[in-house]
DNA sequence: TAACCGTGGAA
DNA sequence: TTTCCAAGGTT
């Protein structure tokens, strides 16, 4: 049976090529884990690998992070972007203990129910820190999903329930195995099966590869187009917000004034940050991150 | 559903 | 230099 084999092939060869991650060596916890894939959302390995150890240093259970203030979270977040997250997962810990007594949940419905955990992180969490049997997909699994099983060169817009069902469909029996394969096929995705230049000669599944049976047919249909940042209100809410984290304490409104010249665009992106409860409003004419 | 939300490194 | 993209989530 073809699916079958996939999914021994790639555990096979994870077990020979698997990166030596921090939050993959044995008994890590379920919030170190949490906390890895909240930080890996479109966040490169090698930038979050200090970013975890630092957190994890300071904050090692959830109920230390959620006894912390906001303005503390987003500091330690540092430049691993999209600083939403970092409120998030505050807020995430906050739920854990007022909730789960301080114990990161194993339910996937209460996994769901925490601030800033969607349907990847859930599941990622499920299988990775309670040995659950749940499809994990990312980003990574959707394009060897797309190749592998289904011959298509992407993964194309994203359709979450049918690339759970798909993905589902290639999981071992076995809930242990069956979270290796997950582990398996999101790292066959990230170093083998790559976006750009996949290293088919060095795939493990390249005999029961779809895409490859299919003669690696291009992509169908229009690419998304690149996102955009030079310009945008993200970027000059990235030039406020770094201003306030490496302040000490409260900042002028006239020095945020400094980094972005355009005042109506200048005005828009502090008060979305304002609104995202990333900046509060201090005295007269200061702001500073948010103190609780 | 599509747009929005940071940042940095590699090609 | 520009473009692409990296373990998504929320609205």
């Amino acid at each position: 049976m073809p699916t079958t084999n996939l999914a021994d092939a790639a555990i096979r060869w994870y077990d020979e090529n698997a990166r030596d991650l921090p939050w993959r060596e044995p008994g890590t916890s379920a919030w170190a884990i949490l906390v890895s894939e909240v930080m890996l959302q479109q966040t490169p390995v090698s930038r979050v690998l200090p970013a975890y150890h630092a957190w994890l240093s300071r904050w090692p259970v959830p109920a230390a992070l959620a006894a912390d203030t906001p303005a503390e979270a987003i500091r330690m977040w540092g430049r691993l972007g999209y600083p939403r997250r970092a409120l998030r997962l505050r807020e995430c810990a906050v739920a854990v203990v007022e909730r789960h007594g301080g114990q990161v949940p194993a339910d996937l419905d209460e996994l769901l129910a925490l601030p800033g955990v969607g349907a990847y992180t859930a599941r990622a969490v499920a299988a990775f820190a309670y040995g659950q049997r749940q499809p994990v997909v990312d980003t990574n699994v959707r394009r060897f999903v797309a190749r592998a099983s289904r011959g298509a060169a992407d993964a194309g817009p994203s359709t979450t329930a049918a690339d759970l069902v798909d993905t589902e469909a290639l999981l071992p029996a076995e809930p242990a195995r069956a979270a290796r394969a997950s582990a398996a096929f999101m790292e066959l995705g990230a170093l083998v099966c790559t976006a750009r230049s996949p290293s088919c000669t060095q795939c493990p599944v390249v005999e029961v590869c779809a895409w490859r049976a299919n003669g690696h047919p291009p992509a169908e249909g229009p690419s998304r187009r690149p996102q955009q940042y030079a310009g945008t209100d993200r970027q000059v809410r990235g030039l406020l917000l770094a201003v306030l984290r490496e302040a000490h304490g409260p900042v002028p409104a006239q020095r945020l004034d400094l980094v972005w010249a355009d005042d109506v665009q200048r005005a828009r992106a502090l008060r979305s940050l304002l609104d995202d409860g990333l900046v509060m409003p201090f005295g007269e004419r200061s702001y500073a991150l948010p103190a609780q």
